[in-house]
Order: C-alpha cells, then structure tokens, then sequence
DNA sequence: GCCAACGTTGGC
DNA sequence: GCCAACGTTGGC
C-alpha cells in the first residue's frame, strides 16, 4: 500500500470542490510531466494520498483515494499522458502547513520538500503517519 | 545528441 | 512581483 501526494492550486482545482464531487470523484488530468506520470501509473485501487494547495495557501489540507487506476488523459492532445480518478475521503482536522514540514526534521526528505515542483509525489509510509500526527489524525 | 533559449511553476 | 529550479524545445 503506497501513498501519494496531489498537488493542485486551489484557485484552479480546491479540495472544496473535490469533496462536493463527492463518492464518485473526478479525474485529475491535467498532469504534462513525465515524472508525475510515472507515480500515477503506479497507483492502485484504494490508495490514499494528501491533497496540497500551492501558492495561495502552501498547506496539505485533506485526503484523497484512488479509485480509477491509469488511463489516457482525454485533454491531451499528445495522447501521451493519462490520469487516475479521485475522490475526497475526509478534510484534515488541522491543516498542515509547508512551514509545518519543513519545521519538522524527520520530514526533511519529502519530496515536497525536495522537489516542490513535482505535482504528483510519493509518500513513504513513515513520512504519511508524521503528517497524519501534524493534523491530529490517527492512522 | 548536445546545449542554449525559453516557458512554467511555485516559494518567498 | 521576483527569481530560482526545472522541463521542454529547437537549432546545429
């Protein structure tokens, strides 16, 4: 079981609107990087990852699950690129802010930290319980 | 196949 | 609004 990390600006895609899309999710298209497509394809049904605001906000505000696995991203022209689908599983009770992360040593080695400019990351398994703590969730 | 130029992203 | 980091493009 593999987590993951989707970031989006909130002004284009919020994870308010995620959750009034409800149980049946939305596709994430979008993604034109290669790297970020790789993490894509290796998701499976029912994996769970952090939903981060960019820019305005800078801060993992909720979890997201899996539930479609890879296909072609319709709004690429290129036919190169693909997409999972995704729905909100529940907002975080405290949001963890990018100053948050980066106060936090054991998180140094994020990928948000590393390479904030990757917009689909992987989590480790310990790096997701850190944060999950950080928001005053049990895991 | 290299690399300079350019565009985009995202933190500050 | 600036700029560093990164990916992509295109000329050679």
């Amino acid at each position: 079981m593999a987590y993951w990390l989707f970031k989006s600006e909130p002004s284009t895609w919020s994870f308010e609107q995620q959750l009034e899309a409800g149980a049946e999710g939305t596709f994430w298209n979008g993604v034109r990087n290669h790297l970020a497509k790789q993490q894509m394809m290796a998701m499976q049904l029912g994996e769970r990852g952090f939903f981060y605001h960019s820019n305005e906000e800078k801060a993992i505000v909720g979890v997201v699950e899996v539930i479609k696995r890879y296909y072609p991203d319709h709004t690429d022209p290129s036919g190169k690129f693909g997409m999972v689908d995704v729905r909100a599983v529940s907002p975080l009770k405290r949001k963890v802010t990018l100053a948050d992360i980066k106060a936090e040593p054991r998180l140094a080695n994020m990928v948000l930290v590393k390479n904030s400019r990757l917009s689909v990351q992987p989590v480790t398994e310990s790096e997701w319980r850190i944060v999950m703590a950080l928001a005053g969730e049990a895991t």
